[in-house]
DNA sequence: CGGTGGACCTGCTGGC
DNA sequence: TGCCAGCAGGTCCACC
């Protein structure tokens, strides 16, 4: 489900509802992909104050006051909704936070490929399960220049090399997609061929791309929803993910979709090369 | 170390 | 209408 852009709205949604907020209970419903430590999280948070949420590459930090913290990655179909303990609980509700005052922060996944997971801060400000991380794209050390170097000798498919979370974080498949449309850069391309130029154009778009997709409250193709259940508004604005067969925006060729590391990537044949 | 492919899960959709 | 293959926004691990 979630790339950069989804979770980035997902972290402003909670940073809206959660700061001041205090925990006053936790309750592991079960079956997530990492075991929840519910004697740990009670004694880590209950009774603190939510201070802040942040994101880094695809994952939300949601901050207490004191050392300790939630750690959160959505996987495909995590979400989380602040609401009334009066609401219904959802099917694939798997962890709930009582908040005092009445609502409760309710973490969902139908896959189970996302957890939540009490966590502490490291000397680096972070916690240390994000270590290792690649490059933050909207941030300026992510350039062409840094790009080309980094890609010097990589024989993987352009796409997959955007895509890895040890090099450059939050692009995942649909990004990957469009970013390379944008630029025009074959998404098959090993990612060492590219030159400068092709890096220059492709950091480009992928800035481009992440920060129009934020504007528009991410992609909402078939899970995805932010927080107060409302969709994203950057499908409307895809050109190329997804598509396969329909016409290029920019040329009118048909889209061609090709499997790459189990992945479906969409390009257009005449655009890219 | 780098590249590839499968595993992990559940739910929905499209084709027959 | 019903069934089933195939696919889904991510990551991790084993193997070459």
């Amino acid at each position: 489900m979630p790339e950069l852009p989804e979770v980035e709205t997902v972290v402003k949604a909670l940073g809206l509802a959660l700061p001041g907020r205090e925990v006053i209970g936790v309750r592991f419903l079960g079956a997530m992909r990492l075991p929840f430590d519910e004697a740990l999280a009670r004694r880590l948070l209950r009774g603190r104050a939510i201070v802040g949420v942040r994101r880094r590459a695809k994952y939300i930090v949601i901050d207490l006051d004191g050392p300790s913290a939630l750690l959160a990655h959505l996987g495909m179909t995590g979400h989380f909704r602040v609401e009334a303990e009066s609401e219904p609980r959802a099917r694939h509700d798997r962890v709930v936070f009582s908040l005092r005052g009445g609502d409760e922060l309710r973490y969902a996944d139908a896959r189970r490929f996302g957890f939540v997971v009490p966590a502490g801060i490291g000397p680096d400000g972070w916690p240390a399960e994000l270590s290792g991380l690649g490059v933050e794209p909207l941030e300026r050390a992510f350039s062409g220049r840094a790009m080309l170097d980094r890609a010097a000798g990589r024989s993987c498919p352009v796409k997959n090399f955007i895509m890895d979370q040890a090099v450059v974080v939050g692009v995942g498949n649909i990004y990957a997609s469009e970013a390379l449309w944008g630029a025009r850069v074959d998404p098959r391309r090993p990612a060492g061929d590219l030159d400068g130029g092709d890096w220059d154009r492709l950091v480009a778009s992928i800035k481009k791309v992440l920060r129009k997709a934020i504007r528009q409250g991410g992609s909402t193709i078939r899970n995805y929803r932010t927080v107060d259940g409302s969709e994203g508004g950057f499908q409307r604005s895809l050109n190329v993910y997804g598509k396969a067969g329909e016409a290029c925006p920019a040329c009118g060729s048909a889209i061609m979709m090709v499997r790459q590391g189990g992945r479906s990537s969409f390009f257009c044949p005449k655009c890219q090369d």
